[in-house]
DNA sequence: ATGGTGGCCTTGCCA
């Protein structure tokens, strides 16, 4: 089973490059973010006749999440169930998928540090964090994947001094996405690549910042223990960066043996 | 070619 997180920053700006990538790669999940539509705008029809299943949870203009699957797509739901009330945004979508929960998420970005929108990220992790403990265990076979404008490691930005006082690396970001690691998840990318720098799956559209290879590592295909131990390969498809009209996220792939 | 934002119900905001 192949599942692939893509940011793809508007869908109605990059159908044809979704379109035209979903054919090649042929993926079993896809899990976008940054949809910027709002659900009646949502092209199912347009997945259902390349052989997809597809639920969104968008609202217009900003945010907005997918999860397209061709194994299945069951007992969907958006937001949280954390008795919390809704969430302001529409950023997360779940479904069962060939036997896997999966998650869909855009994590707030923040802004700036102390902003208000910085505190309405960190509490977003947290109700996350919530949701887990509240409805799942990490024995099921559980891929959270997304974009959680968080870069982990300080190697998982271009240049760390450059980030000084900004926010994806602060350390309550840090500690709040590790909050979500330690309930039992696993950064499949990293895992596999332990020793490796410059592993990026974000170049800003500005200042040439691909051709620079300046880049950040804040989109996650994060596994439990139990899907872990099918996980054959994952990879971060650079070349969907290139060429014309490219979303600034490039896709992560994993392939497990399901 | 030796450089270099893009998207949005756009004229400022968001990333």
């Amino acid at each position: 089973m192949r599942i692939v997180t893509w940011n793809v920053n508007s869908l109605k700006a990059r159908m044809p490059r979704v379109v035209e990538w979903l054919e090649i790669m042929n993926p079993d999940v896809l899990c976008m973010q940054e949809t910027k539509l709002a659900d009646d705008a949502f092209p199912k029809e347009s997945f259902e006749k390349m052989g997809y299943e597809s639920i969104h949870h968008g609202e217009g203009r900003w945010n907005g999440v997918a999860i397209l699957s061709r194994v299945g797509l069951e007992d969907s739901s958006t937001g949280f169930d954390d008795g919390a009330g809704p969430d302001q945004d529409a950023r997360i979508v779940w479904a069962t998928c060939g036997g896997v929960r999966v998650a869909s998420a855009y994590i707030p970005n923040g802004r700036e540090v102390g902003h208000e929108h910085y505190h309405y990220k960190l509490a977003w992790l947290n109700r996350l964090r919530a949701h887990l403990d509240q409805n799942h265990t990490p024995e099921e076979k559980i891929a959270l994947v997304g974009d959680f404008n968080v870069a982990p490691e300080d190697r998982d930005v271009w240049d760390i001094k450059v980030f000084e006082g900004a926010t994806h690396v602060s350390a309550l970001e840090r500690e709040a996405f590790k909050d979500i690691l330690d309930w039992g998840l696993v950064d499949t990318l990293r895992n596999s690549y332990p020793e490796s720098d410059g592993l990026y799956t974000f170049w800003d559209y500005r200042q040439g910042s691909f051709y620079k290879r300046h880049g950040m590592r804040i989109d996650f295909i994060l596994s439990s223990v139990s899907l872990l131990e099918e996980l054959e390969v994952v990879m971060v498809d650079r070349n969907a960066r290139k060429g014309e009209k490219p979303s600034d996220h490039a896709p992560l792939l994993a392939d497990f043996s399901l």
